[in-house]
DNA sequence: GTCTATAGGACGATAGAC
DNA sequence: GTCTATCGTCCTATAGAC
């Protein structure tokens, strides 16, 4: 892995833990390996750098949920997959905490990948729901659009309570319990 | 309202906007119009003054979901007043959003408030789910514990997608998902 | 109780040598 | 490409006068 290369990594490492205004780049040179000149050589700042880590992590963040929304089964399966899929809860969503770093909402440019991000998952979530319906597989009276914002927001609301009660458990408690709402509504 | 109570007002302020690492003493002493002494004569420093201001916080959160779960009309009517709450979406929640700040949950005395805070709310939302099942307004399938955390992860989630979108009507959306998933299992 | 002065360090960035 | 030196600013806190 190059400097450049590693200098991305560990901002993402420490975006994820420490949040924008949290992370200098004394901590990212350090993590990484690199000096000062190094870091200012590749990228124009701190902004810049973020925009590469919060980029990639938006795209990570995309491309596993596409795996599990375009895999096999149907659709409430892999919803149930993508729900259940085995998160590190107490760590946070590295794209979600975002949402909270005032920097970050307020700069455009490093605000649009978390737009998009979620923009996306929502509407493919809620495109599968929608399979789902047609398939006589789901309640008809279930809106696909908010029923996928609702889902979404228990994987991001279970990361907050289960960060709160300190215990990952509360996070698979969220989804359980989410599970149980959609179970009901399956036929 | 005297200086004491100006600072810490101004910190709930300043911690809900720029949260823990972003919110400067400087920041809080000019907010509140009062100078350094005056900030060290009332608080020790910092984690003092923001241990003030975020017992506050949890307290007021707390009230304000008691008087709605304690109040009129049959559970699933209070629980529905409950997430139907007027909420300011796009500033997320005052509470939920120290979850995300590392140097709050570092600290033993700082994340109290914030554990307890939504352990209270967790259990609370049980029991009036609970009392909804023993009435017979609930679906015995659904698991009361679970269903309140998925709840309360609705509202801290919509909150994140909400941000995310810049978009407060993304949090409505959130919480018309989830009541319309809950609605299949009343009676 | 409130003020100003001051401290030591970190922050984010730039300059220029190699 | 990477290094060290340096900059001006902000951070959090303390000291001591009033």
């Amino acid at each position: 892995m190059d400097t450049r290369e590693r200098l991305i990594e560990s901002t993402r490492a420490l975006l994820w833990e420490y949040g924008y205004v949290g992370t200098s780049p004394k901590a990212i040179q350090q993590r990484a390996g690199a000096g000062q000149g190094s870091m200012y050589h590749h990228f124009r700042g701190k902004p810049d750098l973020a925009l590469a880590a919060i980029t990639r992590s938006a795209e990570e963040l995309r491309d596993r949920a596409e795996a599990e929304f375009a895999g096999p089964g149907a659709p409430v399966q892999r919803i149930t997959a993508y729900l259940r899929r085995e998160r590190e809860a107490l760590r946070g969503c590295p794209v979600g905490r975002l949402t909270q770093d005032r920097d970050v909402m307020a700069d455009p440019t490093l605000r649009r990948p978390v737009e998009e991000t979620f923009a996306w998952l929502r509407t493919r979530l809620a495109g599968v729901l929608a399979e789902a319906r047609v398939d006589g597989e789901l309640d008809t009276a279930l809106d696909p659009a908010a029923t996928a914002t609702a889902l979404v927001a228990v994987l991001q609301g279970g990361y907050v309570l289960a960060r709160a009660a300190g215990d990952a458990e509360v996070y698979a408690q969220a989804v359980d319990g989410a599970l149980g709402l959609l179970t009901g509504h399956v036929h």
